[in-house]
DNA sequence: ACCTGAACACCGTTCAAGT
DNA sequence: ACCTGAACACCGTTCAAGT
């Protein structure tokens, strides 16, 4: 069972005082239900059911996640580290422009779509401060900033670029991506378009 | 009350056997409610409320509409008139390419957000030919590609642009601003991102 | 301090009984 | 031929009772 992988590594944010022993074993398992729910039925699944596969009281997970979101929100927090370390990875490559941002919309379209719904979820906290997911928004626009920024400093960017519309675009390939069902692959097309949008052309 | 309006001018599809008096009537009364409902409370309403405010028992929308998407596909009949409309206007406009392409764009997005949800809706009809909503889905596609090629024949636009990607772009476009709750204008920058990305770059 | 699961509310969907 | 609304199933959410 996947389960024990991450229930040896108990998850738990950094600054929270400590569960008792068996409240942080539960909140564990209802993450791991959660993600292998997430992944078969998409963001929308029953909690009901996440709450009998993790085989604890439904109360018992509304304690730990009052609303659908607070739980979405905890299940991104590893999701989100891999975004940031992909845009470190991106940054440090020195790969050329279009290349360099090629890469970083394929894997921000991947790893947004892991899973159903997500990217509908995502695009809808961007501007939303009071969801629990806002944050987890901040953290993929710094990202992406960064990554445009690096590429802007070598003058390959058109001026008025806006990280924060990038951001949007972006996402929006992803939704439809994730609502029409194409593979990750399948978005290509459209990130090209985005990119001979926002990089200067070519000149002589 | 708006109801009389459209109870007199009986919607209903060309081709259709005619509808009893009374069924006719409460056809009327549920496209109405509906359209009220989705307007106040979004595509993913309560059907339960549409038929109480249409006066007309569960079964009876249920007959008429056996699933939601048959319902917001009806309501959509206008809409898509709306979009051949513009179409028609903006290629007839003879407009310069991307005053031509902005105009067309910015109508698409006003158009598909009616509702909210109903861009998300469009998305994911467009790649599956089960959705009632499909038929609705070629219908815009059509018109895009009409507008796109009337541009493509004054040579402004970049080799190798589909009219399929730009389609799923702009829906995506319109999805965010949707869930982002963004009003149409702030969907500009976004849309002219596109346009960058799809007309040749200006040529000396 | 935390857990359980019965109980309630809400919504979609069906269908027997009615006109 | 069409309509009604009670009935059922399902899901989210709460809370009294338990440990």
């Amino acid at each position: 069972m996947s389960a024990q992988a991450s229930a040896q590594s108990s998850e738990q944010s950094a600054a929270e005082k400590p569960l008792r022993a068996d409240a942080q074993r539960n909140r564990d398992k209802i993450l791991d239900a959660a993600r292998a729910a997430f992944r078969e039925r998409g963001a929308a699944c029953s909690l009901d059911e996440i709450a009998k596969r993790a085989g604890v009281g439904a109360g018992t997970l509304y304690r730990h996640f009052p609303t659908r979101d607070d739980l979405i929100d905890a299940v991104m927090r590893d999701w989100a580290e891999r975004i940031q370390a992909d845009c470190q990875a991106v940054v440090d490559s020195d790969l050329p422009p279009r290349m360099a941002l090629t890469e970083w919309f394929n894997r921000f379209v991947e790893n947004v779509g892991i899973y159903q719904g997500a990217a509908a979820k995502l695009m809808s906290a961007m501007d939303d401060p009071a969801s629990p997911i806002y944050r987890k928004c901040q953290v993929l626009v710094a990202a992406n900033t960064t990554v445009l920024d690096s590429v802007r400093a070598k003058g390959a960017l058109r001026d008025g670029v806006d990280a924060r519309e990038v951001m949007r675009l972006v996402s929006g390939v992803a939704s439809v991506a994730d609502s029409s069902r194409l593979a990750p692959a399948e978005a290509a097309p459209m990130l090209a378009i985005i990119l001979d949008g926002i990089l200067e052309p070519d000149r002589p």
